[in-house]
DNA sequence: ATTCTTCGTCGAAGCGCTTCGCTAAAGTCT
DNA sequence: AGACTTTAGCGAAGCGCTTCGACGAAGAAT
């Protein structure tokens, strides 16, 4: 590999002319500018971006932080957005696992690699928000804590989308209504929708005057239906399910055909979660239009923007309200 | 930031002690040893991983090297448990797009940043993998090129899989199959599997002397209801449809449905993706199980040998033969 | 007692780059 | 013509680390 120093050597400038005319941040004479991309040119020169980083105290990386070894449904949907968005303003992303019962990883690890860092799956308590503002770097949140304060975020309204479902639903004339929540680790976690999804389910249940009851449910198809029979025998007149998490869905729908019982005849079904996994189904699940991709841009622009601009913008907060959009899993009780 | 300097002056040690005494390179008193751990815990240091990777050449990253902005569907289930074998061998993965229009991007990003490289979606042609042999950086493939001399790659034995699929459809008495095929522009990029799976369809097809057509399909519900809906116009005898493609599953079956027909007693649906997809449909699909975990470890696994074996290994070529698994959408024809 | 080995430590070079301060040469102004 | 600015380029310092060679002080061997 060719160094600076020998493009210099060979354009016959000094190291520094070479580094001031790729960064133009001198002025340089044309001829001078020539030599040095020629010899570039014949030598196949390619710079070195650990050198620069190591100067410049930026890599141009930022990490996308999430807390288990395998990402959770959800979460696998923002991963594309937020690399599309980080690689068009120039940045590459690192998808970084820290265990979230062992932060000491954390700290050892890739210590000046990284800018700045997204944060997913966040809990209502996140020890890893109090390190990262400690090591001082920046970092936004897809999804949120307990306590904001100064906190970038990004997140989905998920108290507004359970009453809009919990509304559609009590006008559609149901009055026993089950949740069907991410995992129970989730929950234990205190990730934030999770809590949240279920405070909402509750609330607007007890507004309204309904009957609710909850579950949390593995991803799974059999976690799916073992879910239903389960909420079934806590109370037999359930006539229609939220869902949090979609692979178990195609159990959903196993199980309450079991019951012989047709969706949406006798049982309405909606979702909160990617419009594309909603329309897998059969029949097509009303869904609250997760937007994903829409989160993901505007986590990774945040960070970005912070890492650009001025430093003391003042924290953006985004809270996305999506729509329902009615498909065919739900409707009128019979 | 303390710096190893920092540490040296105040455990009063030199520079380099301090440095033996993390790697342990070589021997270090006990009485200095407790000087360096006490002046790092009072000072809280951390390495910096960038100075050490300029002079080690070594980042302890790996790329994960896919053509487009956005992974198509399979793809971005392999992340994750790539994601996950790096972890555990200590290496964090930098997702890496590279328009497969321009490839000049690849030369001048992340020189120095990156150990190794694993290729996605590859393209039996695949310009990539002569630009990786260029600049000499290790890689591996998940997917493998036309001419795989010397390469080292996991991939799914496609026409092995579209035969089995083909067998058991003829088995269960269907002469007039359809194969719903990856995107156009996959297969204008001549992705490996794409390709090879319409090669071995036709292949299967005439080996039997049955009747078949094909189409490609974006993806989306309404893509796969279109796709349905033609290849129906091209063949009205269709009794069976091959899924390449996760996201269109709801609209295939929409449309059959639309047709008066059921499955899987009129119309049999075999699927080659993710089983956790397969399974969200009513009903199931039956799939060839598409180990996209054990492809992801795999191909990870490979690549971290690479990087930390002696360097002359043969490539390792490994081609894997998942069963059928037969679930609710196929059967023998009515 | 003298030489030969280890052992523990030190200083310095160097990885490939950015950037600062300086200096000639050339251009601008009275 | 002299003083003053501007322009283009040079050399050197330094980012935070690893690693090599050297060197006293012990301990082992003769």
């Amino acid at each position: 590999m060719a160094t600076m120093s020998d493009i210099a050597r060979r354009a016959g400038v000094a190291l520094s002319t070479v580094s001031y005319t790729l960064s133009g941040k001198r002025p340089i004479s044309e001829e001078a500018r020539q030599k040095v991309y020629q010899a570039m040119e014949e030598l196949g020169y390619q710079p070195n971006f650990l050198a620069r980083a190591l100067v410049t105290k930026r890599t141009k990386i930022i990490a996308l932080l999430y807390p288990s070894y395998t990402l959770s449904s959800g979460q696998q949907e923002f991963v594309t957005s937020i690399a599309e968005m980080a690689t068009t303003h120039g940045y590459a992303l690192l998808l970084w696992t820290s265990p979230s019962e062992n932060l000491e990883v954390m700290n050892m690890t890739h210590q000046g690699f990284i800018d700045g860092v997204i944060l997913m799956e966040v809990a209502l308590h996140d020890a890893r928000v109090d390190l990262l503002r400690e090591q001082n770097l920046p970092f936004t949140l897809i999804g949120r804590c307990e306590n904001n304060e100064g906190l970038s975020f990004v997140d989905l309204d998920f108290d507004n989308a359970v009453e809009t479902t919990i509304d559609y639903l009590r006008a559609s004339g149901h009055t026993h209504i089950g949740l069907i929540n991410q995992s129970e680790a989730m929950l234990k976690r205190e990730v934030g929708y999770v809590v949240r999804a279920r405070t909402a389910f509750y609330r607007a249940i007890q507004h309204h005057g309904l009957s609710g009851v909850d579950s949390c449910c593995d991803e799974s198809e059999q976690a799916g239906y073992e879910t239903v029979m389960r909420l079934f025998e806590q109370d037999p007149e359930l006539s229609a399910f939220v869902l949090l998490t979609p692979w178990p869905s195609g159990g959903v729908l196993r199980a309450i055909s079991d019951k012989g019982l047709r969706v949406p005849e006798d049982t309405s079904l909606v979702a909160i979660f990617s419009p594309r996994m909603a329309e897998m189904t059969t029949p097509a699940l009303s869904s609250i239009e997760f937007p994903f991709n829409e989160m993901g841009r505007l986590g990774a622009q945040m960070l970005i923007q912070k890492l650009e601009g001025k430093e003391e913008e003042k924290a953006a907060q985004i809270l996305l309200k999506p729509p329902l959009t009615v498909r065919r899993s739900s409707g009128p009780r019979a």
